[in-house]
DNA sequence: GTAAATCATAGATGCTGCCTATCAATACTC
DNA sequence: GAGTATTGATAGGCAGCATCTATGATTTAC
């Protein structure tokens, strides 16, 4: 059943449309025993008549009628998605991966961009931690992908699009008991320190953070959370500090959830977009291109 | 570009579900060199690249997950409607003719009794003059037709479904002036006389009624319309007097619009279900017992 | 009755799709 | 790091199929 070529289905609707084989056979540039013998193959392989003799004529049967009106809408669907990858404009589904900051940063802008820029362009988003982003651009499951931190695996083209500032934050009720026990540099207990997974760049960034002011402190006490919000709603129930993306928390800030305790020296985490160094496809090049004149430091 | 088969289509999700060649050749009771030969083809035919190597397996375009992803439900409902037909159960376009007066009295119930118990099967009806509906059943325009009038032409198998009682109408007003004139037998003039077209058995039925009632009167003014429904609103509105079957009327009668001025003395007009003699569809052969078995004039 | 129109059939031909048997490149494993 | 497994590509051979031209059979029209 499966043999059946689209020419067969194309066949059908024209002797639907034109009435006989010999006007289907003119319209689709060919002769009038190949039009025989498609409808043949056809019933052959439908495994029931299609058409039925009437006089000098063929007339289609109760069921041929049905396909006939089943294939129409779905032959010109189909025929539809077969050229559009022939259209000149940039049509396609990338598969874009980011961060949970690069996609609270980012993507907002992009997306918009890439939607009236390149409105033939449909765009896969997910979610992932930042190892299993670079994972994915290699193993080709994403095409491209915003991540964290200075990434340089081999196999692997990047192009900053800025730095996000990080802040200490904690509950106002936290920082107001840290405040009364006089720590002022660093957080330590009782009050924990959260933070991504191990892994993570901006776990790294906080382990340096966290080296540079506290040497004399003991061994901090550290939970990880691989998902900035619930760790931004955990530090605003009061169960500790983290040092998190000042443009993830402004809200919280505002609302009086959360308040930063200390301002962290460094220049916060770079960002970046990133593509497979080898990748051919202008789509996706295009849209590295877009993604790299990026700022997201810049609105601020 | 029309020379893709549906395999094509089929191997092209399979690999993109099952991410290898080798994985979808064996889902396709195949071998992997058969798989690769069919991508090459595919590719040729659209024109454009769908894979692309990537280490040891191939990953998808851009393109050519778009293609993909468009496929995915038209290839599920192209095979549906190509499996439709090998149902068991009856399915299919059927196309039934009928005239007005048949339409208004046969149809309401046998479209019921059809979608009940045969609900694969779906209706084209086409309210036509009873000589274009036997033209267009031996045409092989119309698969079933409900008629009037004992017909008989060679080719056409019948079945009589009942008769009509005919009555000839005329609003309030007409037929008081009639009675005040002393015209009790059959309608003249000034009351002109509506019927449907001279080739239209309902026309012959009243031209028999008239001459067995009105040998002594002058030749009638006989005017006429192709439409049942149309002409009941021009003798409601009081211009002349038609003989009319008594089931379309039952409404204006019972709203005071028209009044019966003479009961006819026949029995009325025969109705009958027609299909082609040498017809052999077996869901038509069905719809015709069904038809067969109807009793227009059972339930009054 | 003749002519035109419609579809079917037959034979020839070129192409296409499939299979078996390999090769090449890459990733995994000990 | 060598061996092995996996993945896809290639080559050769073969069968089948779609197409064409030419012709036949049947029906309708004039």
């Amino acid at each position: 059943m499966n043999r059946i070529a689209l020419y067969h289905l194309e066949t059908l609707l024209w002797i639907a449309r034109l009435g006989t084989f010999a006007a289907a056979a003119e319209r689709l540039n060919t002769t009038q025993p190949t039009i025989s013998a498609r409808v043949r193959e056809l019933e052959g392989q439908l495994g029931y008549a299609l058409f039925r003799r009437e006089g000098r004529r063929m007339a289609l049967t109760v069921r041929g009628r049905q396909l006939v009106r089943d294939c129409e809408p779905l032959w010109a669907a189909l025929e539809r998605a077969l050229a559009a990858g022939n259209l000149s404009g940039a049509t396609g589904v990338v598969r874009i991966g980011a961060g949970e900051i690069a996609a609270a940063t980012c993507l907002p802008g992009f997306v918009a961009d890439v939607e009236t820029a390149l409105p033939g362009v449909t765009l896969d988003i997910s979610i992932e931690l930042t190892a299993r982003l670079v994972q994915d651009l290699l193993g080709a499951t994403a095409d491209l992908v915003f991540l964290a931190g200075p990434v340089a695996a081999p196999g692997i083209q990047t192009a900053g699009i800025g730095t996000v500032s990080l802040c200490w934050m904690a509950s106002p009720a936290t920082a107001a008991r840290m405040a009364a026990q006089g720590i002022t540099g660093a957080p330590a207990s009782p009050a924990p320190i959260w933070s991504l997974p191990r892994h993570s760049p901006l776990h790294q960034v906080m382990i340096q953070a966290l080296g540079d002011a506290t040497t004399t402190l003991s061994a901090p006490d550290i939970r990880t959370c691989n998902n900035v919000r619930t760790l931004i709603d955990i530090v605003a129930a009061g169960r500790g500090v983290a040092l998190l993306p000042e443009i993830m928390t402004r809200e919280a800030v505002a609302s009086g959830r959360l308040t930063p305790v200390w301002q962290v020296a460094g220049r916060g985490v770079e960002f970046q977009a990133a593509i497979r160094a080898e990748e051919s496809d202008p789509i996706v090049l295009e849209l590295f291109r877009r993604a790299s004149a990026l700022r997201i430091d810049a609105p601020s």
